[in-house]
DNA sequence: CACATAAAAGCACGATCGTTCGTATGCCGC
DNA sequence: GCGGCATACGAACGATCGTGCTTTTATGTG
């Protein structure tokens, strides 16, 4: 609901472009996206489409700040509704999961760009970064606040529990889209509700 | 040392191409590898090199099965010297960690093509499906001896310990590779010892 | 050493890549 | 409705892509 209710046909275009790059971009890796199928997805010529972009570097961080955009709407905005510490963590996880299986076709644009861009310096790479960071920070202050709220542990990690969430989150990628494995999401689930357990107050015996 | 003692001299610039191949792929990933820069790496030209090759289709399950090899090699053969139970998880664990690490400048190139080839049919994806529940197949071989071993409770869900596994895995391998965190393998060891903590027998008290 | 065969090179092909430029078409305020 | 400007198109560029040929150069055996 951010969208600009005034827009010109430029921005309008633009915004379609982007969309469906990021579609592709799912499913080809934002390094397979060529400006030629594209266009053809797009119903444009290579030099229309073309031109609303500097470079086709500038195209790949557009998309990816497109979809980073898409990503704060639809998960971290509607988390952010749960109650503060547990909850929100686990509407966070929850709905970072069904983002991951729904967003795009091809799974979460940006584990498909992290690997493949991880080794190439330049903007698209710091852009990867920036938005990862960003996630990882979100996860990390939210596990902190279950922590103030009584929740968790106060000796509980934050930093370290949102490594093992982002874990969490890339092997149900991992075992949706690569092996087919239809109990992804409910493993993911199982490995959540483990971790969350091994962190609440006194859940062990006292060593 | 299974290499065979004779090689003709075509089986060895084959051997050749295959890993500078694999470390090529593990940068720009398997997709990204072209005929051209892969000839220039192996100072040979590119129809000379392409000979070895039924196509380029084919260059890459070869690729991937030459990794495969490197990987069982490596990892699956050093591991299982270690006692069986745990102390061999254990040993397969720290062993994959330092595997995904060092074997290739790129990062681990099964992790790399996963999300590049997860959503593209054909003999690719399919010798990636089969290397990866290869891998499966053996954490959960491993799990399922701890148990029987009286390492672990009987009542461990060796399926669900393997998917954690690779989860912890995945995420070493973004922190370490995108990320640049320094503590990337300092922070799998922590997650392991919690997931192997949590399985074993009686850690807790009773419901 | 000569000869058969294996291995590598040279060259060329059609296609597609990212990118540029000049031109035509659409939209919108006057 | 006309003029101006934003938007899209067509054609073309040099480069590189994967992939075939034919020819040259290494290799190893008798």
């Amino acid at each position: 609901m951010t969208a600009a209710v005034r827009m010109t046909k430029g921005e309008q275009t633009r915004e379609a472009i982007l969309e469906e790059a990021a579609e592709l971009a799912s499913l080809v890796g934002l390094g397979g996206l060529t400006i030629g199928t594209l266009a053809a997805a797009t119903k444009l010529s290579k030099s229309g489409l073309y031109a609303h972009f500097a470079s086709k570097e500038a195209l790949q961080v557009d998309v990816l700040q497109h979809a980073r955009e898409s990503f704060t709407d639809r998960v971290v905005r509607v988390a952010i509704k749960a109650p503060r510490g547990e909850p929100r963590l686990r509407a966070l996880f929850e709905g970072w999961l069904a983002w991951q299986s729904g967003a795009y076709a091809g799974g979460c644009l940006f584990v498909n760009a992290a690997s493949e861009f991880d080794d190439q310096p330049g903007p698209v790479r710091d852009e990867l970064v920036r938005a990862e960071r960003d996630k990882n920070e979100t996860v990390t202050v939210v596990v902190r606040s279950a922590v103030t709220e009584g929740h968790f542990r106060p000796d509980v990690d934050p930093e370290q529990l949102a490594y093992e969430f982002e874990g969490m989150l890339l092997a149900q990628h991992h075992a949706r889209r690569l092996m087919n494995d239809p109990r992804a999401d409910e493993r993911a689930m199982r490995a959540f509700e483990r971790l969350v357990d091994s962190c609440r107050v006194a859940p062990r015996v006292a060593g």
